[in-house]
DNA sequence: TCTAAATGTAAAATAAACTTTACTAAAAGT
DNA sequence: ACTTTTAGTAAAGTTTATTTTACATTTAGA
């Protein structure tokens, strides 16, 4: 799955570990989602478009195998 | 997390395993997402949301504990 | 340049999502 | 009433998301 935070965050001009601590998951997380190394749960999924103001499938993609 | 599956499957007509087949998992993933034992991926989220023809907030929603 | 902040990464552990098989019960159709 | 479809459930197993700790690298600012 594909996503925008990077530069979503770059709008907002947060850090990785701001969004974590505001979507209340860990650093290393974000990072690992941002660098699409896995895929996030709903709930993440939600909490980070919340936090951009925006909706879901404005910030993730699903791609073909997804 | 709250949805608003069994509403969205009655408007379309179709059975938990109906749906089921379209987003790719098994009946009881489907059941289970829809009687909130668990909360779904945000892949899977996405393409519940997807056979709707709603967005993934008009599906899901973050409860208080999420 | 020196330093601090931000990012990338990795291994091991835990938690949560999802599958498989299988059985029960309810609902709907005939 | 009988049969079929749909829904609920459950245990065991696999896969994936997330945490924790820790360290290396890059970027930005003083």
């Amino acid at each position: 799955m594909k996503n925008t935070i990077r530069v979503e965050r770059a709008i907002l001009n947060i850090s990785q570990a701001e969004l974590a601590d505001r979507v209340q998951v860990t650093r290393q997380t974000i990072n690992a989602i941002e660098l699409e190394k896995y895929a996030p749960s709903a709930v993440l999924a939600m909490k980070i478009a919340r936090v951009f103001g925006k909706r879901v499938e404005e910030v993730f993609q699903l791609e073909e195998g997804d």
